[in-house]
DNA sequence: ATACAGAGGTGTTCC
DNA sequence: TGGAACACCTCTGTA
């Protein structure tokens, strides 16, 4: 018989479908909006996504995204949590992909099209992009559909559905692996592709808007 | 009203 | 070497 899960994904395909196709045009993004999809990532974690996005559009004036001196960042970042060490993230992120030329690149710069070590690359060379944040710009420029995304709703419904015994607010990057792993065999269990079960998590736990 | 925990994680420190 | 404890700092909801 069906994993419940199933009946609920039918009902929100559609709209997850049309969530993950939005993604993959990413594919046709600028440097810019592609580095600032980026920093939407480092500011997220522990703020909301509306302030994170705020702040963005701040970033984006005038075309300075990839201008703005590192004292200039901070009071753009009103309304997101640490914005002291956030502003610094950011900064550093915009130089860890200035080529020499002074031009920014991102997407080349990775080791795609593996997605798992394209992540690798991200948490190591980027500061303040961890798993979750580095899965979730990977998804965002429509190269996700290997990664698990496990913020603390998605991983709150896996407990719920007995993927997992406990689930902690922080999860070391071995506990990461084993969790996005058993979420990819349930995913196959109940026939959900992962990227989809993974918008279908995050919508059952908030009832939210995708980002 | 004022206080206080908790919020769409990650880095650093310490052992 | 890896994991536990703590810092980061501001806004919001709740009591």
């Amino acid at each position: 018989m069906a994993h419940p899960l199933k009946a609920v994904h039918l009902k929100k395909r559609k709209e997850i479908r049309a969530r993950l196709a939005d993604f993959r045009k990413a594919g046709r993004l600028s440097e810019e909006d592609i580095f600032l999809e980026l920093v939407f990532c480092l500011l997220t974690p522990q703020s909301r996504a509306r302030a994170a996005d705020a702040a963005v559009t701040r970033l984006r004036q005038g075309g300075r995204a990839f201008s703005w001196a590192i004292e200039d960042i901070r009071p753009l970042l009103v309304g997101v949590r640490f914005p002291n060490n956030k502003s610094r993230f950011v900064f550093l992120a915009r130089e860890v992909f200035r080529n020499p030329d002074g031009a920014i690149e991102v997407k080349s710069r990775l080791p795609l099209p593996e997605q798992k070590k394209a992540r690798e690359w991200l948490v190591k060379n980027v500061k303040g992009l961890g798993m979750k944040e580095a899965s979730h710009f990977l998804r965002n420029i429509g190269h996700g559909g290997e990664l698990a995304i496990l913020d603390v709703h998605v991983l709150r419904r896996l407990h719920r559905f007995g993927v997992i015994e406990k689930f902690d607010q922080t999860l070391s990057r071995k506990e990461y692996l084993e969790i996005e792993e058993k979420m990819r065999k349930f995913s196959g269990k109940i026939g959900v592709p992962l990227e989809e079960l993974d918008l279908l998590l995050w919508s059952d736990g908030t009832g939210e808007i995708f980002k």
